[in-house]
DNA sequence: ATTAGCACTCGGGTACATAGAGTGCTAACA
DNA sequence: TGTTAGCACTCTATGTACCCGAGTGCTAAT
């Protein structure tokens, strides 16, 4: 067990090396208000936190850099309060879900860089997952005699659309006719059982009228039922230039490598439960960002799990910052998916 | 006037530069099969070469390093026949573009990221700019009780759709009958033109139907007429990390820094001509590329032009292989555009 | 339990020597 | 007159030696 003095010294190391980045010496401790213990004495209060695991050292006679087990005890016990995120920083992140409309992706776009230009480390926000969400309407305008655009709306307001041309095999008609019965037999039905119902239900409906069915009905579905991918947002990649550990280029090279394989991103922050959780260095699972930590929130609708935020930095990052940050604009976010779709009539 | 064996000199060190990065020494040219002459020849020749402002040298017993007036040259002179890019780009090119499906901006985007993959260069698109883009359709749809999703589609297939919360004041009813009221009046209107026809006739004919005219159609011009920024694609910022060139970790900030300043590289391209131009390091009127070099090259429709596909690398830059890609692409380009919207029925 | 003192360690900066690549120039050559 | 061999010179890159300062660990005194 840590004693009350050990405590201090171990946050004051943290907090002064998430601060300035330098390894932090025993001097430069004793003159702290806080440690009214000479340097000796703080000295061996050191060497103890650094047998005991917490701190360590870059060389034999370097003062001392927090370990990652050092950091994961500061993040579960010493990181004080949680306060409130600043009036300024509120005002900020109310704007821009505030904005009177509400196209979501723009706001979660905009949230990204936001969070990245308030800490200067990269952010990346997944999601909103569609799982509750719901087929509103589909349309397909015909643009000229041989092409047109799909569109597909949901209650949520996401739009999707994708343009195509009408091979000769496939009637423009026949089309118009579909697209009718989907529209008839899908509404409100949740995005994620489309393809499905379409493909049981509603071909069977649409056999009745369609004369070359087969065709007609392939080239509809691979117009329609194109991947869904949760969408990935990410700000600030540049951002993270700023930090002190980014001093080197192939840390720089392997890092922007890391960020292109969006995929491996997505599934790191699919796999987070709802609250806030903090994942230092080593406790990464994809090896990439075993030097980096990792904080993520979720945010929710009626008690679903609709997306995750995320703030990826070096591990001596500002934790309590960050966690201030990212807890108000979950909530902030989980507000606004509450307030505009609640009277969801889809 | 430079002389034949000048010429060859200048071309080889240059091609040789573009590919090694390492200043050309005597001693490895006079190697050279097609060069025939002792080191010291060479080295008068050079020496010439850098009197005439063509080649540089890095420090008094360096090699040679092409000048900015030697690239200059040597894409002016030098450069050899263009070829056709290698069947394997067309390929590539050609998968991009003839999916079948065709989102102009899907395209534009994925041909900003093969380029660069192609070519270790980051590069840039602009556009498609709108002008002769007219209106397709305009539609409003509720989403829930004082919620609704404003779709706006144009003849070129593109989508533009903007959620929003409706006021108490402004009535449902009032906002379908103005939708009509735009749809019948501005149907095949091009889209530049859209705001002033909006201000003017249409806004006329409105205030015969809709009761509380003005809260409404000051709400509905805030829905549809925020800006249309042309849109800017960029591949591969990253990319251009593997370039020696940017082996300094403030070249490595400073370019990131550049590139996010989006307007300012958007205008950078809106002033092309047609056809392919390259500027070369302080040729470029931009301070933050003055190292750089930059080659564009325009698509069209019906001679229109339409936007701009451009890459951006160090000066040694592969000028025959991206002059002959980029141009490969723009005619691609332009002739998918003409394939689809020659039969334009807007 | 705390602290002062001291020997020791290591990184970073500076100075210096050396090797190698390349040049410019001169003189010889065809 | 154009070309080439030879040589002195220059500059970079690399390696080595050295010192300074910050910091530690340990011992002994308080």
């Amino acid at each position: 067990m840590l004693t009350e003095r050990q405590l201090t010294i171990l946050q004051v190391i943290i907090d002064d090396f998430i601060d300035s980045a330098h390894p932090i010496g025993s001097r430069a401790l004793s003159k702290k208000e806080n440690l009214p213990y000479s340097a000796a004495t703080i000295r061996n209060e050191m060497a103890d936190l650094e047998e005991l695991g917490f701190l360590e050292k870059t060389h034999t006679s370097s003062g001392r850099v927090p370990s990652e087990k050092g950091y994961r005890y500061y993040v579960d016990h010493l990181i004080g309060p949680i306060i409130s995120p600043s009036p300024n920083e509120v005002t900020i992140i109310k704007n821009i879900i505030d904005d009177g409309f509400f196209e979501f992706e723009q706001i979660v776009q905009m949230s990204a860089e936001v969070l990245s230009k308030l800490t200067s480390y990269t952010s990346i926000i997944l999601g909103p997952e569609m799982f509750e969400t719901k087929l509103k309407q589909i349309q397909i305008l015909p643009l000229s005699a041989h092409t047109a655009v799909a569109i597909l709306v949901t209650n949520t307001g996401h739009v999707e659309h994708r343009s195509f041309s009408i091979p000769e095999k496939v009637r423009a008609s026949d089309l118009e006719k579909m697209v009718n019965i989907m529209n008839d037999s899908l509404k409100g039905v949740p995005i994620v059982q489309l393809q499905e119902k379409l493909a049981t239900e509603v071909a069977q409906l649409m056999k009745m009228y369609i004369d070359d069915f087969d065709t007609s009905f392939d080239y509809l579905k691979s117009v329609f039922l194109s991947e869904h991918p949760v969408k990935l947002y990410i700000g600030g990649k540049s951002n993270i230039l700023m930090q002190p550990e980014f001093n080197d280029v192939d840390k720089i090279r392997s890092f922007f490598n890391m960020m292109e394989k969006e995929d491996e991103i997505a599934n790191l922050l699919k796999n987070t439960k709802s609250g806030i959780e903090v994942t230092i260095g080593n406790e990464n699972e994809v090896e990439a960002i075993k030097d980096l930590s990792l904080i993520t929130a979720s945010y929710h609708m009626e008690g679903d799990h609709m997306g995750t935020i995320a703030l990826l930095g070096p591990t001596r990052m500002e934790y309590r910052k960050v966690i201030t940050l990212l807890r108000g604009l979950s909530n902030e976010m989980t507000d606004a998916l509450y307030m505009w779709y609640k009277n969801d009539d889809a």
